[in-house]
DNA sequence: TGTACATCAGTGAACGCGCGTTCACTGATGTAC
DNA sequence: TGTACATCAGTGAACGCGCGTTCACTGATGTAC
């Protein structure tokens, strides 16, 4: 008789049942893609009855948040554990393209083509930010050897999203790139833009990032 | 009663029905998101029954994958009309953007989230590699004044993507991280990533842009 | 110029399907005395 | 420990909907002599 915490077993059951569904319905993501969803399939799958789902979800849209809620959360937990085995942002960066292989379509639930109309739930975006301050933490570490840009002025007196981070302009700039030039290779190769050209996906991505924290100038 | 070469009135009536139904698909893709594309509803709205589309599209599929290749052709004619211009690679990242903001559907629909199973026809691909062709040709004409890589070196050895292009390797990695980081932060600030930021995303961009064609070592 | 015929756009009915969701219900599980 | 009751998981039927697609058909447009 296992004892979490003071969750009762109806609780454990319930929540065992609300994973077993997430999972199916990434399942049902990977086969057909995420607009296909569908509360009857899944249930189908699992042996239940189409209704029965409505006992743990609201409906297919609660359904879909708590996937979206929970692929951030995971992302947000990768960096936080790279953070805390004290990687630099090399480690953050092959974190990231290990989990985003990991589960392709998590990512591009995610960092994809947005659905029109929808908008993530407060506690969502709180997630993203979690994520944007362990990469603005993990640059900072970075040399300060960059000259100063434009955008860096620029950055210095738009940085709402870094407010109560203390890292200077050029931190922020740094961690901009970081997202933006991994984000680019990793969803054109997670897309299958690359198949067929002939080089390897994972030596352009180590170039992107050589080319974020080597010397300004590679010898 | 003019005269379009050797086409006759019914030909010309279909062509016109064809380009009406598929932009009233990019409204719907734009209101609903390319999954919910469906043959009655833009039959409804054009004030036809659901079945006199089958005279001017095989299927919804074959409607898609028009929109695809229509998407790709645009493009490369973006691309095409600016290096006629002579343009050099600025002017091409431009072009690339003003084409990405006009109309992010259209983007997405290229650069999105994948449909699980889909696969584009040959002459579609086939479109994608002469946009690969323009920017290769555009960065031809960038001075080498960058040091050589390892990735350089895998790319020489990896190429058959543009073993018809004579340009040396570097050249190679110069236009796959244009493709990458422009696409990086283009595809982030169409899906609303930047959203309550604060900064300018036209500011990033251009700031990824200079880094890619400014001096190695910026002042 | 007029008539006979072929082509083809578009219709309406129909098929089978699966969707999300609601509702009244059964039956099992847990709780209180 | 046993009994009465409340909770709640799950069912099956039903509603209304829209989808893609086929089919036999009508009626207008174009073509050939």
């Amino acid at each position: 008789m296992p004892e979490t915490g003071t969750t009762t077993p109806r609780e454990r059951y319930r929540a065992q049942v609300r994973t077993e569904v997430k999972e199916h319905a990434w399942e049902q993501i990977a086969t057909a893609g995420a607009s296909a969803l569908s509360l009857n399939a899944i249930a189908k799958q699992m042996g239940l009855s189409g209704p029965a789902l409505y006992r743990y979800f609201a409906g297919r849209d609660e359904l879909i948040t708590e996937l979206i809620r929970d692929a951030y959360r995971s992302l947000a937990d990768t960096f936080g554990a790279a953070a805390a085995s004290g990687t630099d942002v090399t480690g953050l960066a092959h974190a990231l393209r290990d989990w985003a292989l990991e589960d392709p379509h998590r990512y591009f639930l995610i960092y994809g083509t947005p659905v029109p109309g929808y908008h993530a739930p407060d506690d969502v975006t709180a997630i993203a930010s979690e994520i944007m301050a362990a990469l603005l933490d993990a640059c900072a570490g970075l040399p300060d050897d960059r000259p100063a840009t434009p955008f860096d002025a620029h950055l210095a007196e738009h940085r709402q999203w870094a407010d109560d981070h203390p890292a200077p302009s050029a931190t922020l700039h740094r961690a901009l790139s970081f997202w933006t030039r991994l984000h680019g290779v990793l969803s054109l190769e997670l897309a299958g833009h690359f198949n067929g050209m002939g080089f390897d996906p994972a030596q352009l991505f180590a170039a992107e990032l050589d080319a974020l924290t080597g010397p300004p100038q590679a010898s």
